[in-house]
RNA sequence: GGAGAGGUGGCCGAGUGGUCGAAGGCGCACGCCUGGAAAGCGUGUAGGCGGGAAACCGUCUCGCGGGUUCGAAUCCCGCUCUCUCCGCCA
């Protein structure tokens, strides 16, 4: 959410800012409704002032025993109610239409974001790892002879419809491996801290990290009104939300392995072979609380983060920084790292690492207190994955296969899988 | 699911319908003391919103929302969350 004082005072440069994402002015509208709040306000508590001040002086005429003062004032006082009522009632009310539509205009781009419409004009910033050569057309995962042995669309479809995969047997111990392997380097090696959390979660937790109001169709609801996270930013975030903390406690870092839920909106008739893109799956997600001067520099930190997972894996892969126009609604800028996928012939997105500022504090009212005191001030706050744990998975079988249909697994995996190296064309370990 | 207890500042914790944004403590900041530190002593220390160049002023906030009252942290109603016990359960 916006700070409503930075409109205020600079709205030619705000609407400049959302220009660049494609989007209309806001700031007129914004301005209005602020300046009828405003004035609202200021009625309300002259109003509630006046109250004020006769209600001392009734005590005072009670006190010494001043009947007649008292019921003169009493009944002035009691004659005014109902103004005061609405006055309040009608600032309350434009307090929340301005709240309202705060909520829902997305974060500005940072100042070296490129602009753009689409993902077709996100920026390449570099490739690293080499794409492994092959004597034959490498195959997509779900063909893979040694993968189709544990990867079962049908049995998933009985079960619960599209977008859904069973994993068995070998396939689903390296998917299992590849999360306890992420986790490991983060926890031991990056310093994050690990943590579980619930993966259904309130209202106000989509709210303050940004799914809502705007996006409640891509995620699911339970009947009792709990949302399935999209993605544990959202817990992992919401830690801090209507927090005070100490300067000296940030940075702080999480990380999580969790259940991820989509609805895939929008997404009819993309990806739809093979498990790219599910309604339910796994991911490692790291989320950091930073004081503002650090989250630049906790950006790339992050982001090298989640590439040394690839780099230790031998997987190739590039990073692009999003265009205006590609970012998400709650995100400054987002790094995103797309991995070599052998079966597609192409770089698939399997993280996505962003700094949001200030925004998502604003909304989640989460600040810290300044090193010696001070003022409260909002913290800024950074999510990426460390990876998506199916994606990560498509991309090491497609990578590592080879003619026969087996499949040759990462070194950095073997102490997860007992200390052999190959999945075979039968579906088994050696 | 049943019964009970309880939500007060950064944290802990007191609070009689009226000068209560709220005792006390912890923490923190500054000062004194010290060769330096610790301890000790003293002083200060909530947040939001509105107005103002500022000093400062006003207003709201004791879980949330209503109500009673001239006046509510305090009384009443609803909601919500937490805890305890019982039941059920991975």
């Amino acid at each position: 959410m916006h700070d409503i004082r930075a409109i205020r005072e600079n709205p030619a440069d705000f609407d400049a800012a959302l220009a660049r994402r494609g989007l209309d002015p806001v700031s007129p509208a914004v301005l209005d409704i602020d300046t009828a709040r405003r004035t609202c306000i200021q009625s309300a508590e002259e109003a509630k002032a006046a109250q004020n001040a006769a209600s001392r002086e009734v005590g005072a005429a009670k006190a010494r025993g001043d009947e007649a003062e008292f019921e003169r004032l009493r009944a002035l006082v009691a004659a005014k109610k109902a103004d005061i009522a609405r006055l309040e009632e009608e600032a309350r009310a434009q307090d929340a239409r301005l709240r309202d539509l705060l909520l829902t205009i997305p974060n500005l781009p940072l100042a070296d974001v490129p602009d753009g419409a689409d993902e077709a004009e996100n920026v390449e910033l570099y490739r690293r790892g080499a794409p492994p050569a092959f004597d034959f057309t490498p195959r997509e995962h779900f063909e893979i002879a040694g993968v189709a042995a544990g990867m079962d669309f049908e049995t998933a479809a009985k079960l619960s419809g599209a977008r859904f995969v069973v994993l068995s047997g070998v396939v689903a111990r390296i998917h299992r491996a590849l999360a306890q392997f992420m986790l490991d380097v983060h926890t031991t090696e990056n310093g994050l801290q690990e943590t579980w959390t619930p993966v259904l979660v309130r209202d106000e937790m989509m709210l303050g990290t940004g799914q809502l109001p705007k996006f409640g169709e891509d995620s699911y609801r339970t009947t009792n009104g709990w949302w399935l996270v999209p993605t544990a930013e959202v817990t992992l975030t919401n830690i801090v939300a209507g927090e005070i903390v100490e300067a000296a406690t940030l940075p702080r870092r999480y990380v999580a392995h969790t259940q991820c839920f989509r609805s895939e909106a929008g997404s009819a008739g993309k990806d739809t072979r093979g498990m790219l893109r599910q309604h339910q799956f796994e991911k490692v997600e790291m989320v950091s609380i930073t004081a503002p001067g650090d989250s630049a520099a906790e950006h790339a930190r992050m982001t090298a983060c989640a590439e040394g997972i690839l780099e230790r894996l031998g997987l190739a892969w590039r990073t692009v920084v999003l265009c205006t126009g590609d970012m998400g609604f709650g995100a400054q800028k987002t790094h995103d790292i797309e991995v070599w996928l052998p079966g597609q012939n192409s770089y698939r997105e399997i993280s996505s690492v962003s700094t949001c500022g200030d925004f998502q504090a604003r909304r989640m009212n989460a600040r810290f207190r300044p090193e010696g005191g001070g003022k409260p001030e909002f913290v800024h706050t950074l999510n990426g994955s460390g990876l998506a744990v199916g994606r990560c998975l498509i991309a090491v079988l497609e990578n590592g296969q080879r003619a026969d249909g087996s499949v040759l697994l990462p070194e950095a995996l073997h102490p997860y899988l007992g200390g052999r190296t190959t999945l075979t064309p039968e579906g088994q370990l050696a």
